[in-house]
DNA sequence: ATAATGCTGTGATTTCTGTCACATTGTAAA
DNA sequence: TTTACAATGTGACAGAAATCACAGCATTAT
């Protein structure tokens, strides 16, 4: 796959540092990229596919942040990889992925040879940063049925499809509560005709 | 005042171009800073006191996300100011501050120019999304009462004092919850010999 | 001193969410 | 087909938090 497309920013000196030393590596869907607690040895760029990244606490609770697409990249392992520190996020594969990891030891590097890789780092903290703010106003301002309303919402533009193959219980871990209560607050959603529900799946009207 | 020693990593070209275009100004303990809906001219960096950055929701809620000190800059700022957005966030001074004002404008040049700029721009990222993620997992993964702890430590921290000169009310904005569950919550903090309440001040044990 | 105002304490009630228990149903494996 | 299991539906209950109502107390203004 001709990755030089989702980043055409980038300046030749760079695509070519990067195609000498970045790995590729493939991911199936649903398989972990990153756990919390491992030391970030590379950064990803996402090629094809979604990753979902994971806030966790201690207690085994997730808590969905957002979504990373083709062309996008990680801001925490960015973080992380600078300051040689042990993560608190998870990232796991929505779909079969492919991504493109870039070392930790070649950022510094990068960084202060390339501009369109600086540029690149500056506009991925910036997206990122907008996002974590949303999320911020999701759960300090809204009740879990807006928040239920928003999650559907962002998936189908993220994937383009009106169906989603989902269980409620994972609906449940993403949003950090119970199966019940995301199952009763479909069903009235289906009441009001937003949704139309069916085993493992939910069509978006 | 030397501002000059709060950012000993600025260049010596730097210094000049900021001494020659930046805008010095002070605010008085309680003042608006940046309101929601306005346009960004510039971006703020803290010379003295503090500022707390909020971010704010259609029907007047408020929700304190972090505090800005001494030699720190406001990363929402930077990020409006380049995309020339109106922010969704409020700033405003907690004590006497001084701040000085850098024209957005310039930010271009500088990141251009200035190694030590944009160093300073990425460790800004950086720091905030950090607090951002601490923020949400706070607000994601805790009750009130733990909130409420991490809120007055934090204060403790910041500020350096042992005593807080705040009213329940204002702690109720902040976490966007209301007066009379803080005062409870409060209480039930005296009984455990956490805090000593007094009227407009809570003295932290 | 008196009044007005702002801060705090507290009970009663309601809503939202999480938890437990258990029934039902659809799918896959034996 | 029968069995096993995973997904869903639902009632009952518990706890957290928001809201309403109001009382008591401290501070400030008149």
């Amino acid at each position: 796959m001709n990755w030089k497309q989702l980043f055409p920013q980038f300046e030749p000196g760079l695509i070519e540092v990067i195609e000498k030393e970045a790995i590729q590596r493939s991911f199936k869907a649903g398989n972990v990229i990153m756990r919390t607690g491992q030391y970030i040895k590379s950064t990803a760029l996402v090629l094809e596919g979604q990753i979902k990244i994971y806030r966790e606490n201690q207690d085994g609770g997730e808590f969905l942040m957002y979504y990373l697409g083709p062309g996008q990249a990680c801001a925490v392992s960015m973080i992380c990889a600078i300051q040689s520190q042990t993560s608190e996020i998870t990232a796991i594969a929505e779909e079969d992925t492919e991504v493109l990891m870039i070392p930790v030891q070649l950022m510094d590097d990068l960084m202060n040879k390339y501009k369109s890789w600086y540029q690149f780092v500056i506009q991925t903290y910036r997206s990122r940063f907008d996002e974590l703010l949303s999320v911020v106003d999701n759960i300090a301002f809204h009740n879990m049925d807006e928040r239920l309303e928003f999650y559907l919402k962002r998936h189908a533009d993220k994937s383009g499809k009106k169906i989603m193959e989902v269980s409620h219980q994972q609906i449940a871990d993403d949003l950090n509560s119970s199966r019940e209560v995301i199952s009763r607050l479909l069903k009235k959603m289906e009441q009001r005709n937003l949704v139309k529900l069916h085993r493992n799946m939910i069509e978006l009207i």
